[in-house]
RNA sequence: GGCCCCGUCGUCUAGCGGUUAGGAUCCAUGGUUUUCAUCCAUGUUACAGGAGUUCGAUUCUCCUCGGGGUCACCA
């Protein structure tokens, strides 16, 4: 069985990079009829809050994600840790160390200052002697001095790394005694069977480390997929400073779950040439080893384009639902039918959406000046008044069509072009120039708020 | 700097020795539309550079250049 993992820390909200990696790891889970394993990484107390926890929860709800089993905790696995440590403690594969933090930096210093690479020299490996006073000790694992260490990598292929280039005995527990990432992450994974590991590229340096702490316990070494990076536009790794990252913002400024989703799933994976996944064929048809090698830049303007199919595409009863959200409610609406069918062809966000219809939903306080002096001239107000009194004498009009077929007779009776009424009157209508068709405004916002609209209209600019 | 990864239109990508280098998005133009948008059509734009290997390289190898990641008692 295929087990994947999103295994976030709770220092912020859920961004899109992880996000991406997410829903990778979900949908191979998925695919394989796995399971997707949710672990939160709080194991740094001074930097977790239990708001970002709630808040990854809540961006999952979002989208529909959802994880299998209970949501696992490291804070809550501290005796797990403590057992592996002294295992390989007691087995000769690990030792205390101490040396002070201080004597650390000093020691960097001094292989900064010759050019050598920077890595612990070892000191304590093998110590058997008295150890110094006032020093509580971390433990170090004792890794291998040479010899080669090869990721098999899904993604990128076979990685090797020399063990004498990026290899020291690493700490795998502080000195308070809590363990540290790398050993806990490989012990998390090897316990919780996840045996596809889904994870971002800047990982991969990491990896190595994380062999040796599986090789100690005699664990065995999953399968690895190392994602490229989501960049920004000047190319660099994205991160908070590039302002919406956040997944929840996404929903703020109107973009579906499945926009999004369908979005990030093409940033750096592809089928051959589609464009449009349903999350059953996102599901269907992902597969690691289609992951781009290479790192993509994040730039919105596809998923302004997908969102705006997913809207034309969804059905109206459950538009309206959806609008509540950016304060727009019509569910009780008699005309809401036409006017979702109007707005859904031309709004690129439901926030848009929202706002569009209720400048439809709203009577002009006010009219655009620029507008009104190109379109009130001439008899203009002549041609309202005739239409509006044609209006006012239909007992029964609702629909868009009757509302087009007065508007020609009144062109036709007046031997005008179309222009010529629909300027003076959308600007009656909505006060400005452009938007959705002036048959469905009326016919939406119905007979008595037209002859209103057209009243004031007419009262304002004559 | 050491180590590692990457390099096809502006962007997301297809390509897996022989293609007029394809699609999408964006942009531009035209058509449709009372307007704006949608929609339809058309168009501009790419294999980082240099050596090899080969009858033939975008594709394989090497070098250069460029970009990125990582080097914590963070995760």
């Amino acid at each position: 069985m295929v087990v994947t993992r999103f295994a976030p820390s709770p220092t912020g909200y859920l961004h899109i990079g992880g996000l991406r990696t997410a829903l990778f790891s979900y949908l191979w889970a998925k695919k394989n009829g796995g399971k997707f394993v949710l672990r939160i990484e709080d194991t740094d107390k001074a930097r977790n809050s239990q708001e970002a926890t709630e808040a990854i929860l809540k961006a999952f709800e979002w989208l529909g994600l959802k994880h299998d089993g209970e949501i696992e905790y490291q804070s809550k696995r501290d005796d797990i840790y403590a057992k592996y440590i002294k295992q390989l403690l007691d087995e000769g594969k690990a030792y205390k160390c101490y040396m002070s933090k201080d004597e650390l930096a000093e020691l960097r210093e001094t292989q900064m200052a010759n050019k050598q690479r920077t890595m612990y020299d070892g000191r304590y490996r093998d110590f058997d002697g008295t150890p110094p006073e006032g020093v509580e000790p971390v433990i170090r694992i004792k890794a291998p001095q040479s010899g080669e260490i090869v990721v098999h990598d899904g993604v990128k292929g076979d990685i090797s790394f020399q063990a004498e280039d990026i290899l020291d005995d690493f700490i795998i527990a502080r000195a308070d005694g809590s363990p540290t990432y790398n050993f806990v992450v490989a012990i998390d994974d090897a316990l919780m069977g996840i045996n596809e590991v889904i994870r971002g590229d800047d990982h991969l340096s990491n990896t190595p480390k994380q062999i040796v702490v599986y090789e100690a316990l005699g664990f065995d070494i999953p399968k690895f997929y190392h994602v490229p990076m989501i960049h920004n536009s000047q190319g660099k790794k994205l991160s908070k400073r590039d302002g919406a990252t956040d997944v929840m913002a996404y929903k703020e400024m109107g973009y579906t779950p499945q926009a999004l989703l369908n979005f990030l799933v093409r940033l750096g994976w592809s089928h051959g040439d589609q464009e449009i996944f349903s999350m059953d064929e996102m599901i269907e048809l992902f597969d690691p080893k289609d992951i781009n090698k290479s790192a993509s830049i994040y730039n919105t303007e596809k998923l302004d384009w997908l969102n705006s199919h997913y809207i034309k595409n969804t059905p109206n009863d459950e538009l309206a639902e959806l609008l509540v959200e950016y304060g727009l409610t019509l569910t009780s609406h008699d005309k809401k039918e036409i006017l979702l069918d109007a707005l859904k062809e031309r709004a690129k966000t439901l926030k848009e959406m929202a706002s569009l219809a209720k400048e439809i939903l709203t009577t002009p306080t006010s009219y655009d000046e620029k507008a009104v002096k190109k379109a009130y001239k001439g008899n203009a107000i002549e041609i309202l008044n005739n239409f509006g009194a044609k209006l006012s004498a239909k007992d029964e009009i609702h629909l868009p069509s009757e509302y087009h077929h007065l508007m020609e007779e009144v062109i036709t009776e007046m031997e005008v072009g179309f222009g010529k009424i629909g300027q003076p009157l959308r600007i009656a209508l909505l006060g400005k120039m452009g938007g959705v068709g002036l048959d469905i405004v009326m016919a939406v916002i119905g007979k008595e708020e037209t002859m209103l609209r057209i009243a004031n209209a007419i009262s304002a600019n004559s």
